[in-house]
DNA sequence: TTTTATTGATTGAACGTTCAATAAAAAAAT
DNA sequence: ATTTTTTTATTGAACGTTCAATCAATAAAA
């Protein structure tokens, strides 16, 4: 079997039969030889490519992280226009993106955040990807409103947005994904409402 | 050592060990013997009054949740209003008492919120919490808007606790309880108020 | 003397990592 | 074209470690 070039398509599959594995019996129990299992490979090709097992996880909380912002960052670039709501329901958009929240993404990334407060590495990848959202929405935030009320949204926001993303990911038939889409949405418009902006023209119901 | 009615006190040594570990090495690196050091007792004791490792990370579940109910319980049974807004305020208040959001049981609590994915029994006392908040939240809320507002509403709300609780958790610095206090009460402001409910005499701000 | 509480060495299972062996493909030589 | 050599990819058994659970031994209290 073995050809040149297999690097990075072995890459792919252990990176994605390790998020298989956490999702279907979570991180504790997801062994090299699970995930090797999974893969069709080896347990030992995993110290190969990776260094180790933890290379292989942090290399796949690296790929969710990537994918994430680049769901987001393909929605903002896509806008017609640049008004600040705009943007920020891009960044809500592209959180709640089907194929993060659905599937062994949304339990794996979860697994990473719950484990990155003992792991340096994985808190080090999370705190970077938080403090992106965090400044992305104040930034926004900031163009309506004063810099103090801006950070409270922009923490506010954050807040709802991760709390939706776990109880989806938490609930036996996962997340529903346009219930939390329309929370998050009419909580932004709340929040811009008391700056005078005008609500979208769909959608003003309250809840 | 030994006298007579230690299982009580033991119970309760090893119950705070074990949110005392898994806080200062999380859930994965808790062995029995580092737990038993903590608590001053050999590793051998915990099979005893618990039956093994799952007994005691249960039990200590139980009693985290144990614990925030009542401090819930204890604030709605303190007010003196019987209003919605009162009683969602207590709801609020005590998921951030202090004693639940600082120190080992917040973290030990989100460490068994990600494991509860996948050990049914934990799956279990964490879905019977969870609806117990959404069924309270809910019946405040139906007293004064419509029945599917409602149900936004409190999967709004329940959403918005839980990602401050978890953002808290995670932050090094822990959680700024206050802060997160005002943004819940804001959020519940800006709900009530799309129904004519009045804000709250203080803290009418926007964010 | 009997009961209750506790210990800690032992056991067996499970894990991640290592590495010599293997086999296929690619390159070089004939 | 065929054969030989080299390189690359992969395996899986062996190893050392770690863990939870067990249980005979022990010691204090009743």
């Amino acid at each position: 079997m073995p050809k040149v070039g297999m690097e990075p398509i072995r890459r792919e599959q252990l990176i994605n039969a390790t998020m298989a594995a956490i999702d279907e019996v979570g991180l504790a129990e997801a062994t090299v030889m699970r995930i090797a299992r999974h893969a069709g490979v080896s347990a030992g090709i995993i110290s190969h490519y990776f260094g180790g097992k933890d290379g292989l996880l942090e290399a796949t909380m690296r790929q969710i992280l990537t994918d994430l912002n680049h769901a987001i960052s393909m929605r903002r670039h896509a806008l017609e226009d640049n008004t600040p709501r705009a943007h920020i329901g891009a960044i809500i958009e592209g959180n709640f993106d089907r194929t993060q929240v659905t599937g062994p993404a949304a339990k794996t990334w979860l697994a990473f955040w719950a484990s990155s407060m003992h792991k340096p590495m994985l808190q080090r990848l999370q705190n970077v990807n938080d403090r992106r959202l965090y400044t992305n929405l104040c930034h926004q935030f900031r163009q309506v409103m004063p810099r103090a009320d801006a950070r409270n949204a922009a923490r506010g926001l954050a807040a709802m947005i991760d709390g939706l993303w776990l109880r989806g990911a938490l609930t036996p038939e996962g997340l529903d994904a346009d219930e939390a889409r329309h929370l998050a949405h009419n909580y932004l418009d709340q929040l811009l409402a008391y700056h005078g902006c005008q609500p979208r023209a769909s959608m003003t119901e309250t809840y």
